[in-house]
DNA sequence: TTGAAGTTTCAAAAAGTCTTGAAATTTCAA
DNA sequence: TTGAAATTTCAAGACTTTTTGAAACTTCAA
């Protein structure tokens, strides 16, 4: 057994265990990182043979993948057969995902918070408002995060804000870099 | 029933359907959202009675919520039974959270790559070469990556890039600030 | 149009995860 | 030190998610 069939193997299995991270099924994982080991795109038949899968399972996990934009499916002229071709283009695959979690996890959350604030503060139990203090900064905090991953969206944290100023301040021996900001709102808890 | 009682469900209800996104069981993130909602710490009798689980349920899940630092137990003075309190210093909490996935998940993530790529070096197939080159870049995105949560969990994006700053990159209707960086790597594909 | 190749669906089975509760262990006020 | 209170453990069971494969459906070369 060559190199390469070591390496493939282990990448699908730990890219299929690390799935559940992004939000993929495990066979999903899997099906794309045997794609990614491999340089020409593949047919159902051939990721059945390469992964012991059912023809159902490779079909789910393709449908899966085409929604995250993972995959692009493409016939060979003459040919009715479908041919998967995984993306390459990274950032902008992980661009696809991040986009997808925001909007299903992330937004509803937010807009739950922007409705339960209020209803707290009709309340005037000191209860309540510790209560809501809390989810007061919750929403901060997703404020903060949403404008980060907004600014990533758009197009490149990296272009942006320049990389090595990400790496200047990811290092504490460094003196930073100019601007400041007032600290996020903070709990005020009873002792 | 009062308004507080309608949010912390509403609230325990979500914030247990999103545990998965930060990796906690169901109910170990109902149990933080649950004490999240009241003034005072509780005992472990307390969130058995207001969530209707077991006691060993609310034992392991306060076991998951102290090893994530989610949670701070303490004794009343005489008395031997347990309070736990919420962290509600969330930018705190959300960094544990980072750090301790980024060890778990990432880091080995990138020691197999490092650990892979010299091994398609040595076999010199056009197959192992492409598979070689998306492995190369999906290490340099995550060198990226990292670079950005070490940054993160060293004390403050905000603070030392700047909130304006980030808001700015998140627009696209202002002009960027000045930094430019060389693109990240890109994965030459065959036509 | 036809029909074989190709794909998708979906109900049932398998696998995986979470919860329970009784028993074992630990803790600490007396 | 003692022993009742408190906590933890863990195997069995409940629940959830994922996978399978046969059947239904769609496609397109002939």
């Amino acid at each position: 057994m060559s190199e390469i069939d070591n390496v493939r193997e282990s990448f699908v299995q730990l890219w299929g265990a690390m799935g559940s991270f992004w939000g993929i099924s495990p066979t999903g994982a899997k099906v794309y990182a045997w794609l990614m080991s491999r340089a020409d795109p593949a047919d159902s038949e051939e990721i059945m043979a390469g992964l012991e899968l059912s023809r159902g399972a490779v079909s789910m996990a393709c449908k899966e993948l085409r929604e995250w934009h993972l995959i692009e499916v493409e016939k060979a002229p003459g040919s009715r057969r479908s041919r998967f071709r995984p993306a390459t283009d990274l950032e902008k695959v992980v661009r696809n995902i991040v986009q997808i979690r925001k909007r299903r996890e992330w937004d509803p959350l937010r807009e739950h918070l922007l409705e339960w604030i209020p209803q707290l503060e009709a309340e005037e139990s000191p209860e309540a408002e510790t209560f809501r203090r809390r989810l007061e900064s919750l929403e901060g905090l997703i404020t903060l995060a949403d404008s980060m991953v907004e600014m990533f969206l758009k197009g490149g944290m990296v272009s942006k804000i320049g990389l090595k100023m990400l790496v200047r301040a990811s290092r504490s021996d460094l003196p930073h870099p100019q601007l400041r900001f007032e600290q996020a709102t903070q709990d005020k808890e009873r002792p």
